[in-house]
This record gives C-alpha cells, sequence and structure tokens, in this order.
DNA sequence: CTGAAAGCGCTAACAA
DNA sequence: TTGTTAGCGCTTTCAG
C-alpha cells in the first residue's frame, strides 16, 4: 500500500460509477453504452464514451470475469492431431498459457482435425457456431479455406494463423517461422560449415508446397554468398515418403561423390540419416535438417546432423494466444505477422530441447 | 455456455461456501483455514484444510483480486540500469509481463540499482520492508548479498536470481543462460566455422567473474571436438576497457598470424572489430562475440562478426515474472534452475532481433 | 474462536 | 430509453 515511490505498475481508478456520475446516467446506461447494448439512445452512447475516452477508462476484468461467471473470452482452436511431435508442442504451447489466463475468464475450444488439411473447413464452420471471439488455426489448405475465414473475420473473430499461413485478406495475424530465414539460415550454416567452392544438395518433400519452395529458394540463393564458388547442385523430392527418400538419398550418394553437404526442408530426415549411414558418410558431409523430434537425438549426438533449424512449437502455441488474449482483453493492436526466430539446434544446446529428453516435456 | 464436447478448460466449482457447508463452519471460518490468518482453533483448521483438499478446492483468482482491490502479488524488482542495452531489454521483459497480470492483481516494485553490484544490500532492504512476495534481482555480489537473500527466503519472499546466479541456498530459482552452454556453443561454432588444426584465441573481460572464467574453460574445453587438431593459445583480459582491449587484441593480431578464430565472452566486443579491421583481416579471421547491441550490427552485416552468442534478455525477465505469478498465484513449483536456449545471431537471422532496428523494439 | 454481513466493479434482469 | 438492484467469490470488518 504505502507507495514510497512512484514505480508502481499504474491501474486507472476510473470506475464507470465514475463516469456514470460525470455523464448524470445510471451504472446500467454506462454499461450499454461501453458495450454497444440496445437500449440506449445514439444521443447518451456517445456522451457516455466521449467521457469515458476522455477519463481514460479501463475496464475491471478481474470484476467483469467474476461477474460474467464464466468465460469472458473464447478461444477456438483447429490444429491437426498429426504429425505429433510438433502439433503436441504446438497444442502444449496453446493451452498452457490459456489456463494462465483461465482467472481472468480466458477459455478454450479446442477442435483438432486429424492431420493437416482434412476436414478443416467442417471443423471451422463448428467453431464458428461456438461463439468464439479468436480462431486459431493451422490453415492446411489456404486458398479453399479463404472465404470460411474471412466470412469469421467478418463476424469479428480474429483469425490466428499458427505455423502455415493463409491469405492476408482472411486473417488477421500469423504466427510462424519465416521459411526465407530457415532457408538462409541453413544456408548461412552450410556456407560456414563447408569450404569454398563446395557442392551441395537440398532434399525437399514437395516443391509443391510454398513452404517447401521457398526453403528450397531462398537456401540455393544465399549459399553462394556464405561459400565462395558454392554451388547447389540438385533439389530432390522426397514426396514425405521414407523409402523413397531413402532410396533417392542413397543414389544421390553415390552419383555425387564430391557432395559436402545435405540440406533437407522437411522433418522427414531419418531416411537421410540412414543413407548418410550406409554410404560411411556420417560426419563427412554436413547435414542440415529442419524441426527436432526424439528419434534425431542420437544422430545430432553423433555429428551426423551438423544442425537443425527448429520452429519452435511451442512458443508459436504461446504467442498466438498472447496476441488474441491481448488483443481482446486488453486491446492491443495485432500485429499482422511474427515471424519466430527459428531455433538452431546443436550438440551442445541439444539437452535444452525437451525433445532430447524421454520424458514428458515442459519448457520452451 | 453450450458444451457441445467435452474440450473445454475445466475450471474448478467449488467454492469456499461448499467448503464451509461440508465442515458445518461459516466462510470466514474457511477463509481463515485457508491463508493461515490466527483466530481459529487448530482443530476446525485441519479440518477445513482437509476437506479443501479432499474437493480439490482452487481459489478464484478473479475474486480475490476483486475483493482485495489492490495488488495481490506484489513483486520486487531490483536489476542495474547500466548496461543499457541489456537491462533495459531485461526490464522491459519484466514489466511487460507483469503488466499482463495486472489485472488480476500483480503489481511491480522496481527499485534499480546504478549498475551491477553498487548499493544493491540497499536496495534489497527498502524491498524488503516493502512486503512483496517475491525479489527478481540481478545479484552482483552474490557472496556478499547472500545473508540477505537468505532472510528473504525465510521471511517467505522467492528470491528469483535473473542473468547471474547466487549460491543455492540463497535463492528459491535462477533465470539464465548457462554460461558453459555460451562457451561450447561458441567452441562448436568456432570448430565448424574454422579448418581443422586452426588456433583461436579467447578474450575475456576478468578471468576473476565467474561467467567468463566458466565460459573461457567449457569454449578452451570443447573447441577441438569440434575442430580436430584446433587449438586454443590465448586467452587474453580485456578488463572491459575499450583502449586495452583493442590495444591487446592489436598485438594479438601481430603476434599470431595464423590466428583463425576469436571468441568474445564479454559485451565489450566494438574494440575487436576495431582491432580486426584495423589488421585488414575482417572477414578473414572468424569473430564470435556475446550479446547483441546495435552498435554490432554493421559488424555482423558487413561479417566482421560471424555469429553472437545473444542472451535474451527480454525472455530472461519474462520468465522470471511467469515463475513468480505461476507459483504464488497458481501454486506451480519454482524450478532451481531455468535455463534458456541463448540464440545465435547472424546475418541470416538480424532482422529478427529489436536490437538491429533503430527505432524502439517490442518483441523478443 | 467463530459467524454474519458489507463491499470490490461489473453484468444482467427487472422496473419504471 | 433509462434506473435500480441482485449477485459473481472472496476478503475483511464487526459482533457475538
Amino acid at each position: 500500500m504505502a507507495q514510497t515511490d512512484g514505480t508502481a505498475t499504474p491501474v486507472s481508478k476510473i470506475r464507470i460509477r465514475e463516469i456514470a456520475k460525470l455523464a448524470n446516467v445510471s451504472i446500467g446506461t454506462v454499461d450499454r453504452a461501453l458495450h454497444g447494448r440496445k437500449g440506449i439512445s445514439e444521443q447518451t452512447r456517445r456522451n457516455v464514451l466521449q467521457i469515458a475516452k476522455g477519463l481514460g477508462y479501463t475496464p475491471n476484468l478481474a470484476a467483469r470475469a467474476l461477474s460474467i461467471g464464466g468465460s469472458v473470452v473464447r478461444i477456438g482452436v483447429c490444429i491437426p492431431l498429426e504429425i505429433h511431435f510438433f502439433y503436441d508442442r504446438l497444442r502444449a504451447g496453446i493451452l498452457a498459457e490459456a489456463a494462465r489466463f483461465a482467472p481472468i475468464g480466458v477459455e478454450v475450444l479446442y477442435r483438432p482435425v486429424e492431420r493437416l488439411g482434412q476436414g478443416e473447413d467442417y471443423a471451422m464452420e463448428q467453431l464458428l457456431r461456438d461463439n468464439i471471439q479468436a480462431l486459431i488455426i493451422t490453415p492446411g489448405d489456404p486458398q479453399r479455406l479463404a472465404p470460411l475465414l474471412e466470412k469469421a473475420e467478418r463476424k469479428n473473430i480474429r483469425v490466428i494463423c499458427v505455423a502455415s499461413d493463409a491469405p492476408r485478406a482472411a486473417r488477421s495475424s500469423v504466427v510462424c517461422v519465416d521459411p526465407r530465414v530457415s532457408g538462409s539460415l541453413a544456408a548461412e550454416l552450410m556456407g560456414r560449415f563447408t569450404p569454398p567452392r563446395s557442392e551441395v544438395a537440398v532434399i525437399t518433400g514437395m516443391m509443391m508446397t510454398e513452404d517447401h519452395r521457398t526453403k528450397v529458394h531462398s537456401f540455393s540463393q544465399q549459399f553462394s554468398k556464405f561459400c565462395s564458388g558454392g554451388k547447389v547442385v540438385k533439389a530432390l523430392e522426397g514426396h514425405e515418403d521414407e523409402d523413397e527418400t531413402f532410396q533417392k538419398c542413397f543414389s544421390l550418394l553415390h552419383d555425387l561423390k564430391g557432395l559436402a553437404g545435405l540440406y533437407v526442408t522437411t522433418a522427414n530426415c531419418l531416411p537421410v540419416c540412414r543413407a548418410i549411414g550406409a554410404r560411411g558418410l556420417s560426419g563427412q558431409i554436413i547435414l542440415i535438417t529442419t524441426d527436432l523430434f526424439t528419434e534425431m537425438v542420437p544422430y545430432i549426438e553423433k555429428g551426423t546432423i551438423a544442425a537443425s533449424i527448429y520452429q519452435r512449437p511451442y512458443v508459436q502455441g504461446q504467442t498466438a494466444v498472447r496476441l488474441a488474449v491481448d488483443h481482446i482483453l486488453r486491446g492491443r493492436p495485432i500485429p499482422e505477422t511474427s515471424y519466430l526466430n527459428p531455433a538452431i539446434v546443436m550438440k551442445s544446446n541439444l539437452h535444452l530441447f525437451p525433445e532430447s529428453q524421454n520424458f514428458h516435456p515442459v519448457k520452451t
């Protein structure tokens, strides 16, 4: 209580009672004005809002939460279940962050889809009916989903994309790792890890996927900047298939003997590791991968994988919720994009990632 | 309201009223029991607590905040003002995170010291009088401060160290970047950036400082593991002095012609950059630095600095507050240590760090 | 040692 | 169209 200096967090002392007094109306009327409820004349509404703004009124969220009883903010969440290593972490981040705001009435409505792009329109239609104020979604088929997302925004539901983007017009915000940064970070590391005039290759899922295309492009563009005279000699599509990837990669390592490095843009890196192992090239060839899951750990420890570009799904989820809550509850603007800095996983910091533990993890 | 499936955040429906009923006492008594207030017999207290636990009672934080009116949680903060580039970000992280919980009664008492270790005991004594439940502090002189910190813990004030540690016995938790990780990450990068059998040197502030000693040690130990036949040929103390560092470094570059890399463990890297520039070695010699501030940006862009190990002060502050709030408000245990993963700043991701902007930054 | 009751600021139902 | 009032769950007097 004793405020010995002026450093404490200032909290507005203005309450609706004060506003009511100044406007010569009752608190009920103030409430109506503040929330755009009906049963009030434009005249008084404007007046009340005027005064409220002048006073710098901030609602007491605790009181509101208490009064309403239930949730003040309802956030719909529609993300895939598969691939687990990624979306489990994403969901964990979302739920953990939401839980911290439960006391002020934040509630999550979780409607997962089986896998990316599978039945997401159906799930979304459900969610729209559930009277949510924000939607956190990983759009699998952004084009097809766009009209629905736009409809949501029109209903004043803030759409926040995570992990993957949708057309700007259709959403308020996106939280993700910029694939261009992933690509050029990989290129920078690769360029520095390999000697000048090195030849390297990229292994991707499907070039059709924008995310992959971008990474490949940005990697190719940047590589020679960091490795003088270096060249990207091949970009290979594995189509997210283990066998196909292994086979293609195994052949590649035979055909291009001098290959100094490989950059894998998808999470499907295990077959690549195996192919490298089978050729006895582990540690010889610089391998840079994407993301992180338990099975990768031994390869990082052995040195087969030199580095991995990790998209931090947990933090993505956390960030998405923060944006939603800060916007709805605290009136903060939502940034069009939140590009996270991808983490670089190497042997020295591997132990700091929960994925490297066998037990159930908690932290970022 | 309509809960069409079972996915919503569950919130305990048990209220003190229910407990009171079951215990055959009034809600006042329940309150006394729950909060260890006086004016209640051990007998009834045990009984009430028993029942409360059995029911899995969780207090309604919104109601509590509303009732108390003022702050429920008061967090003392004692960090230095200097060096600005680091502590400004740390403070920003602390205040931003605290602000998000203001509605449920979280309040910060900010009592900075001019610089690290300067008058921190005095500031702490003040803080102890201010009736805080948690203390976030960057201990400059941990040994000397230890008794005070222990006293705080005895008064049931959770002490959370940030950026720098104090003796375990004296604090509840520490949030920092493990200097061993900084050192070995630097070593791993350096080892991979330089060719085999490279000779490198370390430039540090004072070997007296534990943080620096640890980084040097861990770097030296790890370097040869990542650079076969590589050697750390020199560890140089610059004593955080610009001129001294420049001179020593300038000479070093002359004396050791074949030097392949330099690792700077302190934030005082500008003189090193200048020395390298003066010798015309920019881009030739691999320079790995620590932390990040505006003046470093051009050197990273030019390639003088290959990479920097960034301690993420903003996130450190944010994390410290989260620990305090989660513990006090939600009864979560405080981990003894929270080692953050340091970020690796390179040309490709430089733009993602607010330090690289000239304007005032907001994000992590 | 215990119970009863008045609020905290807001929402919502009911009166006027 | 407006005012009044009863809570939401908890803390905190003030009586007993």
